[in-house]
RNA sequence: GAGGCCGUGGUGUAAUGGCAACACUGCGGGUUGUGGACCCGCCUUUAGCAGUUCGAGUCUGCUCGGCCUCCCCA
């Protein structure tokens, strides 16, 4: 064992994951892009009370289980849990509830919960957030699932069902709670410790539980939707029809809550099927809903919000398991090597030419002898060699070797380049400019 | 946070309480000298700290870490 360690629940992507997660959030931030979400980053940190007020007193994560943060003995900020009310916060503080309506935001960032560590389930790890503000239309509703779905089957997971469901506006809470305490407190008695105190913090939550007693209980309450007004019927009607109009497969859960207070009417997730997930309890790749109340509750104007987040540990798995090919890290395309111990300078300004024609270059520093180097540049999954310094290779010739045909050619210096080319792609390079526009 | 299972070099494995072994990888050296070969050597060793014992990888306790269940959730 080394002497240090990554922290408890949290890890290192060495170069194939990640390659293979920095591709994953390639393609999530260019979907976004085409649904019209533009991105943001925000802080690691945020105000403890941007989560401990937004997800309510029976939400773990937002906790007992987050991070706090201190500096210099000064406390009140923590770790981000969840993405929402951080995004909330930004729309909030950037006065971004006056910019045009509505306000669609994308994220990708790291999340942290002071959680005991499991299959999937790490201390900090990635999520993929979609914030959709100033909708009130089930149409915002539908387009998050929609996106969320095709996102799924546009990566290849097949092995994933959807679930929806509606918990009613703020409006109908009341009346929900009211019914649901008192169906529960009848069996009071019955019901384990956690939903005991749920009974008095979060009635909702008792459909969560997975004791079988308790759901026995909870299949004999009264059912959520038949307690809504005529608007949120008619709202999870509309999501519904949209839905079904797009194509998209799901199941009405009439148990399925989530786990932070905000939400409001419609909420969703996505389910993994495949069995090797298929635990006690369920394993979401991706979840969200409608929370018409979260900006208000955060100090601002009364404005209805939608969205989905999903987790990237958990979406990377499911496609490995999948059999997904996510590819791996980029090898070195090109290996320079020299027969001549004395030539570093040389090797360097040969590979500039290549690096700069597209071409993945590495160098071998050694002076070792060349066989060595040639059976490194193997190893290292070079695909072509470079070679300079030897009987071959003089007067401003170089050998360009393929390592994979094992055919060489001795070339000018001038014509390298070229001939590379013919064994190997360049590669695309990343520009600063926005491609097709002002982005 | 609670309960359970587990922890041997970089990786994968072996070792009735009695000399920690093997394979692969890596590094160094040699043979060869434009490669995946062969030979020699090295990788400071049983996650850490205590304890029982003549003697601990093996037994006990604690700590750290992983996995499973509860909890919670991505």
């Amino acid at each position: 064992m080394p002497q240090y360690q990554a922290p408890r629940g949290m890890r290192d992507l060495l170069p194939a994951e990640a390659t293979a997660f920095a591709r994953l959030e390639a393609v999530i931030a260019a979907r976004a892009a085409r649904y019209g979400y533009l991105p943001i980053e925000s802080p690691t940190v945020e105000d403890r009370e941007v989560f401990a007020r937004t997800a309510g007193e029976a939400s773990d994560a937002a906790g007992k289980e987050m991070y706090d943060v201190s500096l210099h003995g000064e406390g009140g900020l923590a770790l981000r849990p969840e993405a929402t009310a951080a995004v909330t916060r930004v729309y909030l503080q950037h006065g971004m509830h006056r910019a045009p309506q509505p306000v669609r935001l994308y994220c990708a960032e790291r999340m942290y919960r002071g959680q005991r560590p499991q299959l999937l389930r790490y201390r900090e790890f990635r999520q993929w957030d979609l914030e959709c503000f100033g909708a009130p239309e089930a149409a915002a509703d539908i387009e998050i699932i929609a996106f969320t779905s095709g996102l799924l089957a546009e990566l290849g997971l097949v092995d994933v069902r959807l679930k929806v469901n509606t918990i009613g506006d703020e409006a109908s809470r009341p009346r929900v709670k009211e019914a649901l305490t008192a169906y529960f407190a009848k069996y009071e008695s019955e019901l384990d410790a956690a939903c005991r105190e749920r009974l008095r913090t979060s009635v909702l939550r008792i459909f969560d539980c997975k004791v079988e007693h308790d759901r026995e209980i909870a299949a004999g309450a009264p059912k959520v939707r038949d307690l809504l007004g005529e608007e949120d019927t008619a709202h999870f009607a509309s999501v519904l029809e949209g839905i079904e109009r797009l194509g998209i497969a799901y199941e009405v859960d009439d148990t399925l809550v989530r786990g932070f207070d905000y939400y409001t009417r419609t909420v969703f997730e996505h389910i993994l099927t495949d069995p090797a997930f298929a635990r006690a309890g369920e394993i979401a790749v991706a979840g969200g809903g409608r929370y018409d109340g979260l900006v208000r509750t955060m100090g601002g104007p009364q404005i209805p919000g939608t969205g989905v987040a999903g987790g990237l540990d958990v979406l990377y798995e499911a496609l490995k398991q999948q059999g997904v090919d996510l590819g791996g890290a980029p090898a070195a395309d090109v290996y320079v090597l020299s027969g001549d111990p004395a030539d570093a300078a040389d090797r360097l300004q040969l590979a500039e030419p290549l690096r700069d024609a597209g071409f993945n270059v590495a160098i071998d520093y050694s002076t070792r002898p060349l066989d060595r180097q040639l059976e490194s540049a193997v190893k290292h999954g070079a695909r072509v060699a470079v070679i300079r310094g030897t009987e071959e290779a003089r007067g401003g010739n170089v050998i360009v070797r393929d390592l994979t045909k094992k055919e060489q050619r001795v070339t000018r210096l001038a014509a390298a380049v070229t001939e590379v080319g013919r064994h190997v792609a360049r590669r695309p390079r990343p520009t600063l400019a926005a491609p097709g526009g002002e982005g």
